[in-house]
DNA sequence: TCCAATATTTGCGCCAGCGCAAAGACAGTA
DNA sequence: TACTGTCTTTGCGCTGGCGCAAATATTGGA
């Protein structure tokens, strides 16, 4: 299985490999394994012993979590170009959440020992782990004041703007979001039921805010919810530009 | 300011340190500042430069973020031992939270090149950093998967455990968290109400479980605590015993 | 083209939890 | 000892959001 040339562009690309030289990289990807997994098929599950590294250059890949009482929660989705399961460069830890292949996907894998190697030769790609760790712990930790503060319509507009802001593809009908997307899934990731995201969008819908269909969002006007995740209703209060929130590489 | 014998056992029991051989850890200390406040004082807020990365000593730590309409939220609590804001080491971060003395408080502080230079030296102490900054992944994850499916009686006795397992002390009454904890500061910490607190503590301690007075909470029975938690409310499920739930250093 | 499976919408009833307001309870200070 | 400021409790009314159930829409496959 070979890496194509446009497949090494996507890898340069992510966070874990900024600012590295052309010979530090290239013995990064010449160490790399592709792996290919079907939809629906998982990179690993939670509590798995991390043992491999990815990054994501094909497909879409969502990372969940499962309660004890069979409850899912969505923490994310994966879009190429994003590390993935980089926790397994520390020893004897497990993974936190399980990744599942949205679509057919494809990965550049590493195992410990050789991301290890790697790291020891590029101290920057140490760096770079540290720094998007140090990213998902302030992710997380405002997703932790979300769901302490806000609404669930809130709630709700956020994790649209932030599914677009990643995953958006702009179309004559406005921003669609390029995931197959269900009521049920978006109840997931914003602590709610799939009931209340339902009316939500109809009520969007109904205000020309968003338009939505089975397993899909389009978003056409991304104001009007950035008005509504920031609670600014319709007071005159200035609509300050919405932060690029974006879930960091996990 | 000298740093006394016994508290440099303190930091020696730190998770950074850990592992760290005797000739590695001298010269930590010997390259540690002292830095002493006082009730209600701020180590750093929210959103500063993360220039310096402390151990705490004496005192405990109350770290919150601050919404945008001011609302505040507690992430969590710090106990003598614990290291915070280890993500100065990175180079142009800011805090992600806002570390408060709760009490009076010592902690052991260095700064970032300070840091580096140790970590060099010993990488063992960048391996541990990064095994800490992976710990609260997992716990922030885990504390968005508790806010998004359970109820609030369930997050504020879980809560309850998890201070009563970093700062518990066995008293005669019970359990007795060792922290002005007031119903708004529990509020704050599960994303609810110092009402709905209020009303809980006083269902549990009609029931034995708790007794609770003005900024206080004595546990009495952590097993009853426990089953409220996991929400077995009283079929005859087996009650697995209660994973030591216990917040990273942060 | 029709069928079965899966998603979505929506009416309806309900209740967990919010939040005001007012009345204690408590601790520190003078 | 009385006073003041802070914390806690609790009655009360309300509502956001849940979740069942049933109707409807959509899609992929036979």
């Amino acid at each position: 299985m070979k890496i194509a040339q446009s497949e090494i562009e996507i890898a340069r690309g992510a966070a874990v490999f900024r600012d590295l030289s052309q010979a530090e990289f290239d013995p990064v990807i010449a160490a790399a394994n592709i792996r290919e997994l079907g939809e629906g098929t998982y990179f690993f599950l939670e509590e798995d012993p991390a043992e491999i590294a990815y990054v994501l250059i094909e497909g879409k890949v969502k990372l969940t979590q499962i309660t004890t009482d069979g409850q899912q929660v969505i923490l994310g989705y994966l879009v190429p170009g994003r590390v993935f399961g980089i926790i397994a460069i520390l020893k004897k830890v497990t993974y936190p959440v399980s990744a599942e292949a949205v679509g057919h996907c494809r990965a550049l894998a590493w195992d410990r020992a050789t991301m290890n190697q790697l790291m020891e030769a590029s101290p920057r790609l140490a760096l770079n782990a540290l720094h998007i760790m140090a990213g998902q712990i302030r992710e997380f930790q405002n997703r932790v004041r979300e769901l302490s503060t806000q609404r669930v319509e809130q709630r709700i507009a956020r994790a649209v703007l932030r599914l677009a802001g990643q995953s958006g593809k702009k179309t004559d009908e406005g921003v669609l979001i390029d995931l197959p997307l269900s009521r049920q899934d978006l109840a997931e990731m914003t602590g709610t039921t799939l009931y209340t995201v339902s009316r939500f969008l109809k009520e969007w819908e109904k205000k020309g805010l968003v338009q939505s269909k089975r397993q899909q969002v389009i978003i056409q006007s991304p104001h009007g919810l950035v008005t509504i995740a920031e609670d600014l209703v319709q007071n005159g209060e200035e609509t300050k530009s919405y932060p690029g929130v974006d879930l960091c590489d996990l």
